[in-house]
DNA sequence: CTGTTGATAGTCGAATTCGACTAGTAGAGT
DNA sequence: ACTCTACTAGTCGAATTCGACTATCAACAG
């Protein structure tokens, strides 16, 4: 394995999408992020084409024939090759099995609350509070629905971020209650040490 | 606000460490990802470099002064402006307020695990519990340690970290729970529909 | 006193990423 | 019949990111 694309987060659900069956490029971009899906993740179409042209390089998919409609522009459909089925359950083996630290917004902003003064943050942190509680409710719609339709394993995905955003919100309603009662202590300034 | 390399999510803990006070790229560097520091991280030099220019360009940040020590590289000292301290308010409190879907790398795992089969799921997921359980009893003590030294409120990035690993090892315990017990149904292939 | 390791400080150029562009098709609206 | 919008499919070049390099100084071993 060369060149540091390869580390790309986007090589898993590439390889993954190409579990299902060959597939063009623009077809995984959609799948991925096009119109429909959640606004906020909006994965660039290029970097999809860039990064299934060096997953070809390497061998891990493979050209698996063209397809014409019309007039407009050939389609390339890719499938994956065994060896990139091999890597994929590499990665997923060592992803499930590592656990990484990782610096989502909130926690980095978490970590500067201070900065704001105790009202200003209280603010933010209720409307926080409101959209996770308003979150957890269309998912739980949404994961009831799912689970009418297909077997629990494939909605394993949602329960768990379900899950991680219930959490979230007990911590958040908790620290919003701990700063109002003046059980936080809130040092000039709020500058780091 | 323009440039895309003002999206990089290294902006706010770079303007948040220079509201402890001037300093120059390479002690910001330093104190995010250098040497001691988790090397996890592993935030690379050169993109603090590169970032500290753009900050500079968008007056965020301004050339404090040089300082020489004998022979060695001049260090250039950047300090925050008023309008770099604004714009690190302003963030913050975007990112407090408003949830955001995030992917980390085990929420994409997850949604895969189908392609490995039961056994090296449970494998997998049985060796990740094993690493959550000992960063949660490392966490709690260096986070203890950290309680007797400073106010709560310079501790809530870990305090918030630690809620969340821990919660994150109920969830994976019940997953392996869920497998063994064959109440969670393998369907053929594992294969995504 | 010479060599080795490691921290300090910064720069350079090649690889990577992404906003913006081209261009054809389908359907709705007037 | 004709415009306007939206979707399909892919490419291009400029901005960004990062691995690898230079070079100085301090500490220590042999």
């Amino acid at each position: 394995m060369s060149g540091r694309a390869l580390d790309n987060p986007l090589v898993v659900p590439i390889l993954g999408l190409l579990l299902e069956g060959p597939k063009h490029p623009y077809e995984v971009w959609r799948e991925l992020a096009g119109p429909g899906r959640d606004p906020t993740v909006a994965v660039n179409r290029a970097s999809v084409y860039d990064l299934v042209k060096a997953l070809a390089a390497e061998n891990w998919i493979a050209v698996h024939g063209t397809a014409r409609a019309g007039n407009r522009p050939t389609r390339t459909v890719y499938a994956l090759t065994p060896a990139g089925h091999d890597e994929l359950v590499r990665r997923l083996d060592e992803q499930l099995r590592t656990p990484r630290r990782e610096f989502p917004q909130f926690l980095t902003a978490v970590g500067y609350v201070g900065a704001l003064g105790p009202e200003a943050a209280v603010a933010a942190l209720t409307e926080r509070a409101a959209a996770l509680r308003a979150r957890i409710a269309e998912d739980e719609a949404r994961l009831a629905a799912a689970r009418r339709r297909v077997p629990e394993l494939f909605v394993i995905e949602a329960d768990y971020a379900l899950h991680m955003v219930r959490s979230e919100l007990v911590w958040v309603d908790d620290l919003i209650r701990r700063i109002r009662t003046g059980g936080l202590a809130w040092p000039e300034s709020g500058d780091r040490p």
